[in-house]
This record gives C-alpha cells, structure tokens and sequence, in this order.
DNA sequence: TTATAGATTGCCT
DNA sequence: GGCAATCTATAAT
C-alpha cells in the first residue's frame, strides 16, 4: 500500500519540487508540418511528452507545458468528431493543412484546442486535454482567476481542455488557424528532447457517439492527467 | 425562426 | 455523485 498525497498522487510526488522545470527547454524547436500529416491516432501518441508554448504574454513571459493527455479525432467516418458531418465554416480548419490550430467553444464557457492532422482536404485531428506545467506557472494562475496554494492546486492550472485554454490565454478569434510548426507564432509546439515511456491508452472521454473507441493516450501515472480519478489505472 | 445537444467546469449535497 | 451555468452550431419547424 502506497501511502497518497492530495489528489491520491503518491506522497513522494507532492515532495518534489514544483514545478518541474527542465533545462532541455533551452534547445526546444517545432516539428514540421509532415509531423502531423498522419493519422491522427499516431500524431496523438508522438505529441506526448512535446511542449505547447505561448510566447510574449501580457508581462513578457514565456509559458509552456508539457503534453501529458491528448484525444485522436478522425475524418468524417467518425461519428464523435466535429468533421462527421463535412466541412462547415466553424470546422474548416480540420479539412486544411496540417499543424493548425483549431478551437472551438463548448458548453457556453469553455475553448478547447486541436491540431490538425492528415494532408490537406482530409479531416482529422488531435484534441488537447491536459498539459504539465513547466514555466510561467504564475500567469497561468492569474489567466484562470485562482490562487496557488501549494502543490495540491498544481493540477487546477492545466488538467482538462477548457483549463489549459484558459491557462494558455486560447480563444477562437485569437488562435483558431494558428500555424504549431512555426517558433514564430504566438502559440506552437515543441520538441525539447523528452521521450515519453508508459503511454496508455483508454476510450475518449465526455462523448456520447463512438465512446467505446479507445482513442484517449496519456502518460501514465502522470498527475496532470485530466478526469475525476485524476489517473488512469 | 425556434429548439436542442454539446470533445466542460465548478459548486452543491 | 449530482447538476446548473451559459453560448453557439446545427437540426428541426
């Protein structure tokens, strides 16, 4: 029996320093476009362990996050995705090159983030659902109205699609159609050496149609891992 | 023109 | 564990 901190993570967790800030950011760089031109379930596995990066905030910073829970989303054969029912204004992105943005606003509150996948004219994409703090850990609080107080709030910053926007500063008019795959946009994402291990993958989560499909991967073990149990297994 | 479901979150018991 | 909040794309009159 694993003695557990908060949010049931084990006790040594909680010990480490927060947040973890590795110096291999220093030589992080995007990958390019033919990175995402594949099927999205394998995009989804090799963006575990990138970084999404937002540059020049309000106070000049620089946040990034590692990828620790991400969802495939396919082509118009598949009846969960925004693509299922052809290309409209909202889901264009989809059906254009790959290693765009696309975001879209949900339940009334909340934007969520995708990247899309496949060459161009095909749909197909990988949505966002948690990310790992590593710097600006700060502004990301004040970006989502709460206070830190200690390693137990951690998760709140960025576990869960519509947190990591709100933490991110991501909106439809400001991003949706973004380029990932150039370190000269606003927001992008990043290649700074990490390999991730112990991938697993389980059904998508928050979907009504084509839910058994198991095409949610996460890193396992992984605190920032979105959902109620926090983790999966 | 009106109705409704939705790739969520936070607060309540 | 249950449920309201709150907007919009899309389906149904």
């Amino acid at each position: 029996m694993v003695e557990t901190g908060p949010a049931g993570h084990p006790l040594e967790f909680w010990m480490m320093p927060q947040p973890r800030n590795p110096e291999s950011l220093s030589t992080i760089r995007p990958m390019d476009r033919s990175f995402y031109a594949g099927d999205p379930r394998h995009v989804a596995r090799k963006l575990l362990g990138k970084v999404l990066v937002r540059e020049a905030t309000t106070t000049g910073g620089r946040l990034t996050a590692r990828i620790v829970e991400v969802e495939a989303y396919l082509g118009e054969e598949d009846p969960a995705a925004h693509a299922a029912a052809g290309r409209t204004l909202r889901n264009s992105v989809l059906f254009g090159p790959p290693g765009h943005a696309y975001i879209y606003f949900i339940y009334g509150n909340h934007y969520c983030l995708n990247v899309s996948c496949e060459p161009e004219g095909e749909a197909g994409g990988v949505l966002f659902r948690a990310l790992e703090p590593l710097t600006g850990t700060e502004e990301m609080a004040q970006a989502r109205g709460i206070e830190l107080d200690g390693p137990k709030d951690w998760p709140k910053l960025t576990s869960g699609p519509g947190r990591l926007c709100e933490a991110f500063g991501i909106t439809r008019a400001r991003d949706n159609g973004s380029d990932l795959t150039s370190a000269k946009s606003s927001l992008w994402i990043g290649d700074d050496g990490y390999r991730a291990r112990d991938i697993v993958t389980t059904p998508r989560i928050g979907i009504t149609k084509a839910a058994d499909m198991p095409f949610r991967y996460l890193l396992g073990g992984n605190p920032f891992v979105s959902g109620r149990k926090m983790r999966a297994k």
